[in-house]
DNA sequence: TCCTCCTGTGGGGAATTGTGGGAGAGAGTG
DNA sequence: CACTCTCTCCCACAATTCCCCACAGGAGGA
């Protein structure tokens, strides 16, 4: 039995069919939830990537939307919201090479090329074009080395 | 449970296929946590090495992070940091020699060659080029010794 | 001294992974 | 109907990774 990690970059390249490799790790993690697909979605907030889930992951994202969103009271927002995220939403099958299907509407909100890294982010996955991601990184590094000072870990 | 013995000074060397060694004494506490694998991940702040910890450190760091960020305001920064952390952690089980695999992007990040020092920390590890290493020590022992003056040891 | 165990280093080979492309089913169009 | 396009299920193959074995050097014990 692997590892169950959601963690770490992954560098691959979408082809020209929309195919994209999904990490081993999270393919063991498949099979060990039982589960048949992976769900992909557009990421909230300013991140041009898409999210990645696993079905629990997934679950767990419903649970908590649905949680956090009780106590808001403008419920066109949360509807706005639910729509974004769900909306958007595709549910993905692996192929026997372990690779899923990139859907149009995904691929173009996310501006993917060729290069692409997988993120993982313990809860979730992001999916990003390799020269973006590589911008975020650099625009997020002295903010991050800041904060690290601050904290004692 | 015993003592997690996770200090000293150990040399080692990387080889061709990236794989390093960990002190026997990392692999006798990895045993006795009932873990199967250490996790790797980059330093914080401005020091190019890396950081490497048991489960139960690897634990530890994730109580402390998600504790001492709860007072921090910029959640886009935390967030940041998160992702930096957990963007970048790889688990790594050792093989029957008792080496880890190094990814290559952590390898990069650290600058790591053939030469390499692993340093414990207590609360983790630290794994560095040797060469990089001497000179962070040499340049760490002025801001040392200052410090040293202040306290009451 | 000799022997044994452990540690650190290297390497071979099998299995897995990542990538590309073909064949066929089905949808839509003229 | 013929044709094109898309999508999906296969197959193929090179590169990488992982699992195993080998071995030298040192520590320690008899």
């Amino acid at each position: 039995m692997g590892i169950a990690v959601t963690t770490g970059e992954h560098d691959y390249t979408l082809d020209s069919k929309n195919r994209l490799v999904v990490p081993p790790s999270y393919r063991e993690a498949l099979v060990r939830e039982n589960g048949t697909h992976f769900w992909l979605t557009t990421a909230l907030g300013d991140d041009a990537c898409l999210w990645f889930f696993l079905p629990s992951q997934w679950e767990k994202l419903l649970e908590d939307f649905n949680e956090q969103t009780k106590t808001v009271k403008d419920k066109t927002q949360v509807r706005k919201l639910r729509s974004q995220i769900f909306g958007k939403a595709a549910p993905s099958a692996p192929d026997e090479q372990g690779r899923i299907l990139v859907p149009h509407n995904l691929k173009e909100f996310a501006e993917l090329k060729k290069d692409i890294k997988f993120v993982g982010m313990g809860n979730k996955a992001e999916i990003w074009d390799e020269t973006k991601y590589a911008k975020f990184e650099s625009s997020a590094h002295a903010a991050m080395t800041k904060l690290a000072k601050e904290l004692d870990l």
